[in-house]
Formats: structure tokens, C-alpha cells, sequence
DNA sequence: CGAGTTGCTTGACGATCTCAAGCATCAATG
DNA sequence: CATTGATGCTTGAGATCGTCAAGCAACTCG
């Protein structure tokens, strides 16, 4: 599938100078890392904005109404917990819950505009991961993409 | 820096039909979205060996004797609440605190054979990350650490 | 209608986290 | 040496997060 010689002369152009190949712990290692350093930048910025990381990533699930049942599975966590947390975000204005015209046990969760706004700007300050990803130029961020892609059917769907 | 033109080609040939350039939100959704399962896929694993993640967590910085405060610095969190972590992983003898030689108000934190042995399965049983990390051949494996390795700088010394 | 399922909430309980306060120890100063 | 201040750890209060078991309302199917 590769042509080896020629992609890892071009990837040590691209990369600077290539350390060999790595172990898979060390990649799993810095992949870690970075996956930890880039959680604490979003809670970090969360927490400027009075917001738990949890509830942060409560939501920036809500592109659209979406039923705590459903708030649940993505979050991975028991339904009783999200009960609690949208309790504490419709406390501060941040969502709404709306009944269901289809179904009348479930409630829809809906970002209001305040919480909308208030998410964008969650994002928008993650300064550590902003500027890591300027580090990169345009073709690297493509590879980057492109190898991360390739990560993911791995990980999401898991055995 | 690049020969872009030549390069995307070959990245191109490397990751399969390349999306076009992301956008930083993009990437950056990627990227968080690979963070949190590589997470859950760790906290899974430590949870089949009676640990929550924070527990797995402490216990993975323990190449050595580490104080307590020391701790809590690696963590990003209050020494306080290292010492109810460091209880609970004591209690299961996972865990030993030292008194420190050269300074008696330190307690050394190091972990037990049982400790060792415990973290070593749980980072062996990372199954998906394991998985994910085995769809990529071994040039692919360099260029994402040398990619990788290029944005821990921005992230990890935040300002 | 009745039985089983599903969606949400509640209550109990443990773990995580922060803050303020406290105790012991160290370091520096007079 | 004695005092003062800083440092390392623990404790206690209080909030959030997380699970499980139980409960109620509403849907589905026979």
C-alpha cells in the first residue's frame, strides 16, 4: 500500500528529523498525553465560563433537541446522572427541556441562545489547543486528519 | 517547507481518498472526539480491575517514589484531594506511602508489586487503542508520532 | 384492557474535587 | 536559640459526578 523508501524520506522532510519508528507504548503514551492535555484546556476554559467540564460537553452535544435518554449514550453515563447535570445547566439558563410532541415521556434538551453563545466561546478560548494546532501547516494538518481518521473506526466502536 | 503539491499526492496515496484541507474545527473535533475514547477505553480497562480512571491515573505516574505533592502537580489538582485517592489505593495495597528521608513532613508514594502488576494489565487491555493503533502500518505509526510530537509543545505549557 | 417496555426522576451512597483550617516540619532571621 | 514564615500533608464541609435500585408516567403489543 505505501511505498516506504520515498513516503518516509518525504515524511522527514515534512516531520523534521524522523526519531525511528516508534513502539506502540510510546505512541500510545503521547497520544495520552495530549489526549489529557487538550481535556484540561477545554476544562480550563469551561471552568472560566463557571462551567464543570461535564456540563461542557453536555453542551456541546446540543447542536439540536436532543432526549436525555439520548444525552446519556452519548456521554456513556447512567440516565439518573444527566438528569443532574441539565438540572444544573437549566438552573443557570444555559438549556431548556421541551416535551416531546411525539412522545409524551420524553423531554427534549435544547441549548437556549445564552448557552449556545456561552459553548462557542468554550471553544473559541482553548488557547493551549489553538495554538498547537497553528504549529501545523496546512498539508500536516491534512495528514494529520487523514491519519486520525484512519484511528478512529478502531476506536469507537469497541469489542 | 514543503513541496506541497508532491506531498499531497503521496499523503494522498498514504491515507486513502483525502478529504480536503479541514478546518481547524474540524480537526479539532477529531481530535477531541479520539481523546475521549482513547479515555473511556482506559477507563474501561481499569474498571475490570476494580479502579476508577483517576486511580488508574495516579497509579500510571508512579515510576518511582513521587510525594504526595508532587502528585497533585502531575494530576492538576488539590494535594487534598490526593491524599482520599492515595487512601483508597493504600487500602487495596496497591500503594505504599515512605517517609522521606531528607524531609519529614513528605510522604513518598510508591507503588507496590501488586500496584505495578495492576497498571501494567490495565494499559495491556487498552483493547481498542490497541486496535486503532494496529490499522496503521509502520511509516504511518512515525508520521503520526512525528506529527503528534510537533503539537505537545503548544499544549502542554499552557499560558 | 392488561402486561411488558421505555423515558425520566428520585434517593442512597461512594468517589472526586475545591476551599479553608489545622498540625508538623523546615528554613531563615535576629 | 527563638521567632517568623513558608511548605507538606491531612481533615472537614460542601458541591458535582457517577452508579444502582425503585418508582411513576406513558408507550406498545397482544
Amino acid at each position: 500500500m505505501v511505498n516506504d523508501i520515498k513516503l518516509l524520506s518525504t515524511l522527514e522532510a515534512m516531520t523534521g528529523p524522523t526519531p525511528h519508528t516508534p513502539t506502540k507504548a510510546q505512541l500510545l503514551e503521547l497520544v495520552a498525553a495530549l489526549g489529557t492535555a487538550q481535556w484540561q484546556d477545554f476544562a480550563a476554559a469551561a471552568a472560566r465560563h463557571g462551567l464543570t467540564s461535564v456540563q461542557a460537553k453536555l453542551l456541546a452535544q446540543l447542536k439540536g433537541p436532543v432526549p436525555m435518554r439520548g444525552l446519556a449514550a452519548l456521554l456513556l453515563c447512567d440516565a439518573s446522572n444527566v438528569t443532574g447535570i441539565v438540572d444544573r445547566l437549566e438552573a443557570r439558563g444555559l438549556v431548556r427541556r421541551e416535551p416531546d410532541p411525539a412522545d409524551r415521556r420524553v423531554k427534549n434538551v435544547v441549548a437556549t441562545d445564552e448557552g449556545r453563545e456561552t459553548i462557542r466561546r468554550v471553544r473559541a478560548e482553548m488557547q493551549a489547543t489553538h495554538s498547537a494546532l497553528d504549529a501545523l501547516d496546512e498539508a500536516e494538518r491534512t495528514a494529520l486528519y487523514g491519519l486520525l481518521e484512519r484511528l478512529r473506526p478502531g476506536l469507537e466502536h469497541r469489542g
